[in-house]
DNA sequence: TAAACATTTGCACAGATGCTCAAATGTAGA
DNA sequence: TCTACATTTGAGCATCTGTGCAAATGTTTA
C-alpha cells in the first residue's frame, strides 16, 4: 500500500488516466455488489429456476434447489434486499419474481457467453 | 431439506419443470464463480482499470488502487485462474490483460445496465 | 379461539475470504 | 557473482458467509 514501485514514474501517465477514468467508489461497490448476488450457486439457482418459472414461492424454491425453507428465504433476503427479486405476498405464500425486464436480460446475456466461452 | 411444504402437490408441475430446465449443477458452478469474480470490489477495479488501460502491471493495479502489491497478486491469480484476466511477462514486470472480448462486452453490458435501473 | 402451515428471523458454527507481513522466486544489470 | 527490484507465495488473522435449527410471525380455515 505504501510501497510504490520504480517503474511508477515511467507509468504514470497510464495509471493517472486509468484512475481517473475508473468509475466512482460507490459505484463500484454497488457494481461488485450486484455481481456478489449472483455468484453464489444457491442464489443463481433461485434466479435460473424465476427466469424459466416466471414466479416461484419459497417452499418451491426449496423443492427446486434441494435445500431447506430457511436457507432460500435467507438468501431470498439477500435478493430483495439488492432489488434483484420482487415478490407478492398470496395468503400464506409469498411468491418472488426477478425484479425488472433488465436483471432478465443480463442473466441471459451472461450464460450466452458463459457457454459460448467457457 | 427434509422438509416439504403442503402446497407441494399443486405445484408439482412448476416444479418438476423448472428443476429440468435448469443447467447442470457444474454449469451453475462455473457460472457462479465467475460472477463471484466480479463480486468484488478490489477485482472489479482490476478489471475496469483493465478495460480502460488495455495493459497494466502488477505495480500499477497496486497503485490505482492503493492497495498492496501483494494483495493484488492475491487477486490477480485468482482472476488468472479463472481465464478472466491473461498475462505477459516483460522483464521484471508482468502484464495483465482481459482474456478476451467476451469479458469486456460482458463487463460493458453489465455496466450500463446497472447505470440505467440503479 | 385454536390448529395448521408458509415464511421469516436470530443464533451458532464451520468454512471461505481478503488483507498484511515476511520470505521466496524470478529477472536484469553491474 | 552480487544487488536491486517486481512479483509471487504461504502463514496468520480478523471478518464475512451460508447453512441448519429452533423460535417467532403471519395467514387461513375450522
Amino acid at each position: 500500500m505504501t510501497e510504490v514501485c520504480k517503474v511508477y514514474e515511467e507509468h504514470l501517465d497510464k495509471i493517472l488516466e486509468a484512475q481517473a477514468k475508473l468509475p466512482e467508489e460507490e459505484s463500484i461497490l454497488e457494481a461488485a455488489d450486484f455481481f456478489d448476488a449472483l455468484g453464489n450457486p444457491t442464489r443463481l439457482k433461485i434466479l435460473l429456476a424465476l427466469m424459466e418459472a416466471g414466479e416461484l414461492c419459497t417452499c418451491d424454491l426449496s423443492a427446486i434447489t434441494k435445500l431447506s425453507v430457511s436457507a432460500i428465504s435467507h438468501q431470498l433476503r439477500i435478493l430483495k434486499d439488492r432489488k434483484i427479486v420482487a415478490y407478492r405476498k398470496d395468503g400464506k405464500n409469498v411468491f418472488y419474481r426477478l425484479d425488472d425486464e433488465h436483471i432478465r436480460k443480463l442473466l441471459r446475456t451472461a450464460l450466452e457467453h458463459l457457454s459460448e466461452v467457457r
